[in-house]
DNA sequence: CTGTTAGCGCGTTCAA
DNA sequence: TTGAACGCGCTAACAG
């Protein structure tokens, strides 16, 4: 039924390691030889096995890769960014989404390992002991991407949250705004929350700026957080004349509670974030965000 | 290095093939030497290699997934629900973006069944000859997803769009409009350019009003497309009291257009699509969508 | 430049 | 209930 390298072989008269060399590119053949192969190759419609290839070459030239949600568009972004380098090294992606479930995340390490990736791009949120055992019983490249282990030993890559929330507070400022509050997540994140939030004051000390506590209010990344936030804020005896938010949701949530409450953005309060979602250039009035370039931090490495 | 089947056969002093039996969940193993088994296994920390699994069994536990674009929230949305299903059965999937490029199409159709994926899914524009030919070479179930070929031979899931558009329409006839107009796709698009508009149109039929043609504008499905056809509404001399879009960027581009034009949504204009993304829960005013339930269309088969 | 020969790690008969 | 032996389709020395 399927027809094997053998085949190929005994159709072209020669044997399956010239098959081989040709299918693979190997210079050393005879071009006269090559051409009678592929020949053989074109009337039997013969298709290398990537399976059997794998199991002799013990390569599979694809990369797991596990995600929180695929449905989440910053994390579809980065898939992307991903696939397309993936794919321009000739390699194939096996995604999994793990919901940030750790039981699930294990699993799908380990099924991926079955599998043998030739390396393993974990998203995630805490890589606890129980990950860094299931890594250890490989030696496949890992890499993190988006989170970190605590001791820093697994190479990973990540945007610099502390740096992009540092240039879009310092846009802010650069506009002439002195009183600027956040809409922070959790500080317990230490990427989106708290590198962020660090950003925010590294700005606002660098400009000479006053750093005041009421200016900062926590959020859970959610739209309706930001407008709880942005109420808190408008409701100060001094109000803000700037708010910048840690994700683009929050700050969508920020504009329309403004809206809500009679007033006009950016004119009486400027608002910027540090995501890049698509659904930030339709929002109006425009969100300016600074440019995170998901995709590109899906590009930097993926450990092939 | 790696241990292998017969390296805890060895431990267990047992066979090869009652540790294959054993890790297969074959019944037929006395319980006592599957134990001996299990902590051979466990001592040696063996894990099965599912590459060679997959050239001894011919099946691989994958399936090959080609999308358009993951970044694209539609698609994600059904690569989700894709992924679900197939983790449920124990499958993983290979994703490949083909941004509808066929010559990309083609390519990563070949390499996936190369890979021996035990399915393929195919989401994608036109299902050219081409396809049909690669699709042709191998023996492994082929689904198209939102997209069907000419003659219909192969299987196909998708949303019924004519059906979904029809709905939209009638819930603003209920709601007591009878100028009704469409942001259409491009007809030459079977699922959400044509079959929306033949849904739009059984709509009015059906309601008995009149179908005009001034009443119509087709757009690219960008935003921008639908700020120019609302303006075209807008201008006519009777214009519309409610307005049909075929997808949610558009509709969110009408929205802004009737308010950039002192108009009010709904109580001028209301407005209505089809699709179910994100952006469109967070848009003011609220978009009224009808659920399209894109994960559960990923979920309703997958060639496995 | 080409052919021969071993495996890669596992599932699967077929006997026992 | 268990084991021996073969083969899945291909790559990788090694030899010539």
């Amino acid at each position: 039924m399927t027809v094997t390298i053998y085949d190929v072989a005994r159709e072209a008269g020669v044997s399956m390691a010239t098959v081989s060399r040709v299918v693979n590119n190997n210079p050393n053949v005879k071009p006269q030889t090559r051409k009678k192969v592929y020949e053989a190759i074109e009337r039997l419609g013969y298709r290398p096995n990537a399976v059997a290839r794998g199991l002799a070459s013990k390569k599979t030239t694809t990369v797991g890769v596990v995600i929180p949600d695929i449905a989440n568009a910053l994390y579809a972004e980065v898939a992307r960014g991903i696939e397309d380098i993936a794919n321009m090294y000739h390699y194939n992606i096996i995604l999994t989404n793990s919901d940030k479930r750790q039981e699930k995340e294990i699993r799908v390490i380990n099924t991926l390992l079955e599998k043998q990736v030739d390396g393993l791009l974990f998203m995630g949120g805490a890589v606890t002991d129980e990950h860094i055992q299931a890594f250890k019983t490989s030696n496949v490249p890992i890499v993190l991407c988006a989170t970190k282990d605590e001791n820093g030993n697994i190479p990973s890559v990540d945007i610099d949250h502390e740096a992009a929330a540092f240039d879009a507070v310092n846009q802010l400022i650069s506009e002439g705004h002195e009183s600027i509050a956040m809409i922070s997540g959790t500080l317990e994140d230490p990427a989106n929350g708290y590198a962020r939030f660090q950003g925010y004051k590294r700005a606002l000390e660098t400009a000479g700026l006053p750093y005041r506590e009421e200016y900062v209010r926590i959020g859970n990344y959610k739209y309706e957080s930001g407008i709880e936030a942005m109420q808190y804020f408008l409701e100060l005896p001094t109000r803000p004349t700037a708010v910048f938010s840690a994700t683009d949701e929050m700050a969508i949530g920020a504009i329309h509670c403004i809206q809500d409450n009679g007033l006009n953005v950016p004119e009486d309060v400027s608002v910027i974030s540090v995501d890049n979602s698509r659904a930030s250039s339709m929002v109006r009035p425009t969100l300016t965000t600074v440019a995170q370039r998901c995709t590109t931090s899906g590009r930097s490495r993926c450990g092939c």
